[in-house]
DNA sequence: GAACAATTGGGTAATTCGGGTA
DNA sequence: GTTGTCCGAATTACCCAATTGT
């Protein structure tokens, strides 16, 4: 699988490009008249911080994809648990915008049109090969840095494996604790006020 | 070869100009009027994406002029038959781009990536119904005016009729012969290099 | 290490852009 | 409401040699 600019620290002059609109010539010209801080390799060739460039951004007045609240697209054929685990999320402290699809086509429209910063993907879903979902997220531009969450409920450590190498960041055994969720999402400590029955709500939507 | 505004995920003012068949000068105009969203680069140049662009089209009732040779989006597991459609059409004497789609995410993804005029949808995917694939495509608003073709190895008047209640304009029953396929897109009079064996070459494809 | 494709940097020229005004 | 024009500035196209990644 080809690397993407989010397994890296750095950003390569093209990537910054496309991630700001211009052409990579103009990131040249910014990168020399030192607007934005690059770091040169060995060779002569610049690489981007992240942060270096998410500053550079901000300066200028450029709003990046990544403004406001996180947003997080379930992919669930099961209606219900799909909706809980977007209601789940919409209601946790930190405001998070959510949304469900529930079939393959659905997923690929939305994917796009509601440009989710993560994808909470079934990988059981009837049609659907999740892995294939996850491979064609991860082969595009316009999607790759999307994080991706796997879900199953026929949880092997081969199932894992290939789904990681796919590109996913986690792979949760359903049923699973909303905690650990929220934890692999990186919304930690958030919801303190029912700490308690986490296994019993999620037990009752687990396939 | 000279990137097209199909190729980025954004679309720089003149492109806009053009899709809207207006002067730049008024593309310019709007975007100051925030009439039309626009994001600024850091040298202030705008830049637009195109589900803005779009979105703006629609409210104002606006036409968007044809975007160089038409597209055609074909959905169908069936690779090979998908490959061979799309071959067929991109090999007309008037320029069609194609491109094809195997499963449901990748449809969905395409319908807006690629834009395409006209779908090819095979009814009968695995996890995949066609019939709401068709009803979602129709009751969005960005994909509606995308006309439907669908195909079918099980071809019954009852589904053609639901179908097309759906908002398919055709239903062809596989195999069909690919100048009625030809005809019913409306590029009727094309290939009349190879006019023979036709249903030979449908036939040994057809699910 | 060698071969290969893709990316990059730097230069100049050409194009496009924004704002003001007509 | 839309377009033409001018100007300074920003962005891009094109060149080729060098670097990088596989």
């Amino acid at each position: 699988m080809k690397r993407n600019s989010h397994d890296r620290a750095y950003m390569t002059p093209n990537e910054v490009a496309e991630l700001l609109m211009v052409s990579p010539v103009t990131v040249r010209q910014w990168a020399q008249k030192s607007w934005i801080r690059a770091i040169t390799t060995a060779g002569g060739h610049r690489r981007f911080l992240r942060q270096d460039v998410e500053q550079f951004a901000r300066e200028r007045g450029m709003e990046l994809a990544s403004d406001g609240p996180p947003r997080v697209l379930v992919v669930d054929d099961n209606r219900s648990f799909a909706r809980y685990l977007a209601d789940l999320l919409a209601n946790q402290p930190c405001p998070i915008n959510t949304e469900t699809a529930h079939d393959g086509f659905d997923a690929g429209r939305k994917v796009l049109q509601f440009s989710p910063d993560i994808v909470l993907l079934d990988l059981k879903m009837p049609g659907m090969d999740g892995f294939s979902v996850c491979q064609q997220l991860k082969e595009d531009d316009a999607t790759k840095q999307i994080r991706i969450i796997a879900m199953t409920g026929y949880y092997t450590p081969d199932n894992e494996a290939r789904i990681l190498r796919a590109g996913a960041e986690a792979c949760l055994a359903k049923p699973f604790d909303k905690n650990v969720l929220l934890n692999v999402m990186g919304f930690e400590g958030a919801d303190e006020r029912d700490g308690l029955a986490v296994g019993k709500e999620l037990g009752q939507h687990a396939m």
